[in-house]
DNA sequence: AGCCATTTTGCAACCGGTTGCAAAAATTTT
DNA sequence: AAAATTTTTGCAACCGGTTGCAAAATGGCT
């Protein structure tokens, strides 16, 4: 069916090495022989199998992407930018879309079947172990959005969500607030877990208590919606910190509906800022995470695992920043 | 590194014919002989390689997935439903970003290195060349949410956008507005050429004419706000009919930006509903493309495609329908 | 021109599977 | 129990590339 390098060689005149080392760089063809090939080459139409290369190299350039959070749309800012930065090195994603089955064994055992030559598990929610799986299983992997643990085995590329929790609570504190809910993400997710740690940690070093802490059932506009609603329903509360910008969103709408004004009545403070964030009908005060960062970063690490396998592998955390916009009142001045 | 076929072979004691013929379904293996490879194979970890088995069965199970629309949140919809629905069929997706570059030699070639089976080309803007040209290649293809035409060399699965103007304007007409707007999606979009085509000949034929027709510069909230803030400073209109529901959220804030209520002073018909414009900051009235019959049929379609290229395979177009929320005035009864 | 160092080239084995074919084994039939 | 039939098995060639090695070609130098 598809051109073969058998046949190009053959036109050309050369034997199937030549036309072989014409493809693969570094190699030693003269400018003749390069010349030729790339003639025929060019009349038959072929371009070389990377299938078959794969095969005889043992690299397929093929990096896994596993991803469980296909209803949130910062991911799909996540995925543009992964897919461009891996096209731009010349690698391709290969996606596995985790649903609801989060048992490893499956995806460990597709990836490991299409021999990708590395894995990034991007998600927020999964704890490490199942990043180690990939591990286990000898394909080098790196953790985006993961938490992180000074003796993780596997590199995670993020954020200090604990860190992020108490940046939350300074920034509600400074201003004044004193009915602080928040609203999380899923219970289960880890990073919901570290953020509402650190919140809490500080608050209560500031000698505050925290009016409400509940969860959304996941992250997403509605379940942060009704979790707003029956918050209200039971609690007085002047401002909430939310565990991602998109239930924030949910939570901002269900606060209005019940007529309450922004930043008048009730407060927001988000957690993500992607895109939408800055739509003029949320105009959202949130917490910047530096996603473009962290996804090159991941990519960057994935790839160096691969070329230098014996080298040792480090985390990186990136800082996250306030984004001020109009949900929360204006600093008291000290 | 990995555990192959010649291994479990060894260990089992059978030949390597019998180890493949243990894991290709239709094989001719005595139960006592699959038992013994299966212990193996399960001792020592080992699981086939895909890659080396494509390469003798000329099948990769990989199903090239094109797209340039990584910008707008439907996308995520779309791409959540199409890794599922490939992953059930035991194919995996294989992206390409189209960025800015929309030479379709790049991912031709591209897809045909990594010899997926067939490919789909998911998006409204690229004209029916583009999909051709993969055809051209002798990739298997179906065009979904593509331009149909009744002799399209390449298959579409999508609407019929033309007819969708139509609904458009009918929609706007019986509500009794007089002074209607078309704010479309980017003008080289052939979706939006169909849309306004559809809606103008209705119009027209109404009697009626249109107050001002622009296109926003791309499939973005910003993009919509910006071509209303220009429509607005130069005519008043009473109903906007916006290309995309992304775009129409943005109009909608720049109309409240300036003031006006909705559906009081001026009302919007937006076209797709994604899942964000059930959201109560926008209740957008909306015409719904059937996203999810789209994708099923366009895998089924490819997958037809690849198992019996002899076949002649058809397009198919669903029907559009409208969804009524809070951004029309109620109907004017007769 | 002749010698030596450097490139370039082709051969052949290999990557990890599949599959047509004929022989061997198991099963059925007489 | 032997013959005929069916099923299972192993051999070996093949899928489309890469690569170590030795031979051949090239180029530089005296």
């Amino acid at each position: 069916m598809a051109v073969t390098l058998k046949e190009v060689a053959e036109r050309a005149g050369v034997s199937r090495s030549a036309v072989s080392r014409t493809y693969t760089d570094g190699a030693s063809v003269s400018a003749k022989t390069r010349s030729k090939v790339e003639k025929a080459a060019r009349e038959l139409g072929y371009s070389p199998s990377l299938i078959a290369r794969s095969l005889a190299t043992n690299r397929t350039k093929l990096i896994g992407l596993v991803a469980n959070n296909f209803q949130n749309p910062i991911f799909l800012e996540v995925f543009d930018l992964y897919t461009q930065t891996l096209q731009e090195r010349g690698l391709r994603p290969l996606l596995v879309n985790l649903t609801q089955e989060t048992d490893p064994a499956y995806s460990v055992q597709m990836l490991k079947q299409y021999s990708v030559d590395g894995v990034v598990v991007a998600t927020s929610t999964l704890p490490p172990q199942f990043a180690k799986s990939f591990q286990d299983a000898k394909v080098p992997v790196v953790h985006a959005f993961g938490r992180y643990n000074p003796n993780s085995e596997v590199p995670v590329v993020g954020i200090n969500n604990h860190k992020c929790g108490i940046l939350a609570a300074e920034t509600l504190l400074c201003r004044g607030y004193r009915a602080i809910a928040v609203l999380g993400g899923p219970e289960t997710a880890t990073s919901t877990q570290d953020r509402v740690a650190g919140f809490k940690q500080r608050m209560s070093q500031a000698g505050q208590s925290i009016a409400d802490i509940r969860f959304a059932a996941d992250y997403s506009y509605y379940a942060g919606r009704d979790a707003m609603h029956s918050l209200l329903s039971e609690k007085s509360v002047d401002a909430v910190f939310c565990g991602d910008d998109l239930i924030c969103m949910g939570a901002m709408d269900a606060a209005r509906s019940r007529g309450m004004t922004i930043p008048g009545d009730i407060s927001f403070l988000g957690f993500n800022d992607m895109d939408m964030s800055g739509w003029e009908a949320y105009a959202l005060s949130t917490i910047r995470q530096p996603t473009r960062d962290i996804i090159l970063a991941s990519v960057d690490l994935v790839v160096d695992m691969v070329e230098r396998p014996d080298q040792s592998h480090e985390s990186r955390l990136f800082e996250c920043s306030v984004v001020e916009r109009k949900t929360l009142k204006a600093l008291v001045s000290a």
